[in-house]
DNA sequence: GTGAAAGCGCTAACAC
DNA sequence: GTGTTAGCGCTTTCAC
């Protein structure tokens, strides 16, 4: 199957009978150009469907006006909800977007940051998978001084701008309203220790913690994998503890969501016996039963402000010495957390 | 901010002593040059970190190896799925994706198609906007012979390849599935009437009454627009309806949510005094309260077999006469419609 | 086995 | 005001 001919300013010049500079000149309608003869070209394009081959555009201008966005996972609604700020904003601005997921693997991530340079977006807006442990890749394009912002899960030592949420301060919200319900026992269920989001929603947690007078406790943290097994795992190993912890926070939903799952396949009584809350505020955490106590977290605003800055720093509208974006979070108090009163 | 330079083939020419065309020879590996040289090249190229440049190479061999995607919503778990499965196979075999949404606006759609078109891809993937009506652009990408199929939300006239859901049959299967949880009297929830799931699914409800030697009602036909407010007034007039309907049966299962949601607050019992069943198993369907019946759209799959069908129509492996592949549904019996036994 | 040259579709400096 | 020319980075015929 092939592509059928496409209308070129070579094509109108020897229909109008002038140089394909006119016709450049014309349709991009340059001051210093007979009226006349810009109108009839104007017209003559229109009416054979001229459409600009942006290739041969961006070649001769070097830029392509086409961001490149790599994210884990498209299928996330946060994630998803980031490209659309992110598509939104850069169409606004006359820019396109390419996107790219990484599928939480750092060898598709770097594939993808290869693919895309070689496409020559002009910039790039990137998500880190959960598997990046080195930044080689990072470092390659701050040295080839291609412009990137990271976003979400960042890498904080590389001196690129970034945009992320309040984590912590998420995590000391969650975690003092538990307290706050009466909670004095509670478990933190952390993804990977490495992660970027793990590190600082502890930070938080330990916060609130301290700020109570309780310290903290190695027993009541408890990592898993993510993954739907993992997160079953851990909701085992909380029944049996011993002091029976009185609160449980979720780094991520979808781990409370597992975890409230498994309980009460089990009978286990939310929040009458643990008081539950995740982080994020998924579509899906509003309509489990009980409804999930959570933090919300706005994706397509996040995906704005990157884009928006990204786009100040290419045009000039903002210096490029890189800033941090620090986005606040949300309280979102629902009935798995209401243990007492 | 400006981008840092790129090596291009003539730089490792000049260092070589070599033209630019035994380069090019040397980087795609062709049998005629002297193996010495096309070593020492590719060395050479890996040491000075060359990447090649699409964009000129694609305008040169006109074709880009890209391809458009048009989703009406990123944000929706099935056609994020959708892109997913697109994504995937598409890399598998070479491609890249370019994605867009229309957020379900005509303009938008035709705006989208037009700045693909002008990005050279090599074909498009499009799944229609909630409001298209008319078809001109899609006629005009056909009569311009730029390849495209269409998919979940398609228009069923334009001779190009289309992957849908067998609606009708999903529908028949839901329906039917209620009929026999001893439902008589059912509401089939519909969005708007030119939508093409809207009929499809319509048609599988009569088909199942029809069987169950029962005659179309027009009472039993609710039209939502799909938004919350419109999904709730559905909800608010069911309760009204005289004499009570047994079973609901929403077009899609985000309306199946609403009306559960606002029945819920109302204190109406589902499944024991209305089963209701919804249709696209959302992630959220699993764990409302009760579960919701549903039926499930595999969208990673619809997605993979478009793009593998599509490529193999770009490169010569399929005929390009149009074809309609017709994935099955299957029925997900939760909850929501367990009325009697 | 390698080089020279043309050209993909476009822009822009330089002529006149 | 408009044409001529060069060139963006690459591929590919045609020489030798």
């Amino acid at each position: 199957m092939k592509k059928g001919h496409q209308v070129t300013m070579k094509e109108i010049a020897k229909k109008l009978g002038v140089s394909v500079s006119t016709i450049s000149r014309a349709l991009k309608d340059s001051p210093e150009l007979h009226p006349e003869t810009k109108r009839k070209i104007v017209e003559m394009a229109k009416e054979m469907n001229y459409q600009p081959n942006l290739l041969a555009q961006s070649l001769r201008i070097s830029r392509t006006k086409t961001l490149g966005v790599i994210v884990p996972e498209i299928t996330s609604h946060f994630f998803a909800s980031c490209i659309s700020g992110i598509q939104d904003h850069a169409n606004k601005r006359g820019y396109n977007v390419m996107i790219c997921q990484s599928n939480e693997s750092i060898d598709q991530e770097i594939a993808n940051i290869k693919t895309l340079v070689a496409s020559q977006v002009d910039a790039l807006l990137i998500s880190l998978s959960r598997e990046t442990n080195h930044y080689e890749h990072l470092y390659e394009l701050y040295s080839r001084e291609i412009p990137f912002v990271l976003f979400d899960r960042v890498h904080e030592e590389i001196p690129v701008s970034k945009v992320t949420f309040n984590d912590a301060g998420g995590a000391y919200q969650v975690t003092h309203h538990l307290l706050e319900m009466g909670c004095r026992n509670i478990v933190y269920v952390s993804g990977p220790e490495d992660l970027y989001i793990s590190k600082k929603r502890k930070e938080g947690y330990l916060k609130a913690l301290d700020e109570y007078g309780i310290k903290e406790n190695p027993e009541l943290i408890k990592i898993s994998d993510l993954t739907e097994e993992g997160n079953i795992r851990v909701a085992q190993e909380i029944l049996m503890m011993e002091p029976k912890p009185d609160g449980v926070f979720c780094m991520i939903d979808p781990v409370a969501v597992d975890v409230l799952t498994y309980w009460k396949s089990k009978g286990v009584k939310v929040p009458e016996e643990f008081a539950l809350a995740g982080f994020t505020n998924n579509p899906t955490s509003a309509v489990v039963e009980p409804p999930l106590t959570t933090v919300s977290q706005p994706g397509y605003e996040m995906g704005k402000l990157a884009v928006s800055h990204l786009l100040d720093q290419l045009d000039g509208l903002a210096s490029d010495d890189p800033i941090s974006i620090v986005l606040d979070t949300t309280l979102v108090p629902r009935k798995s957390s209401q243990k007492t009163i």
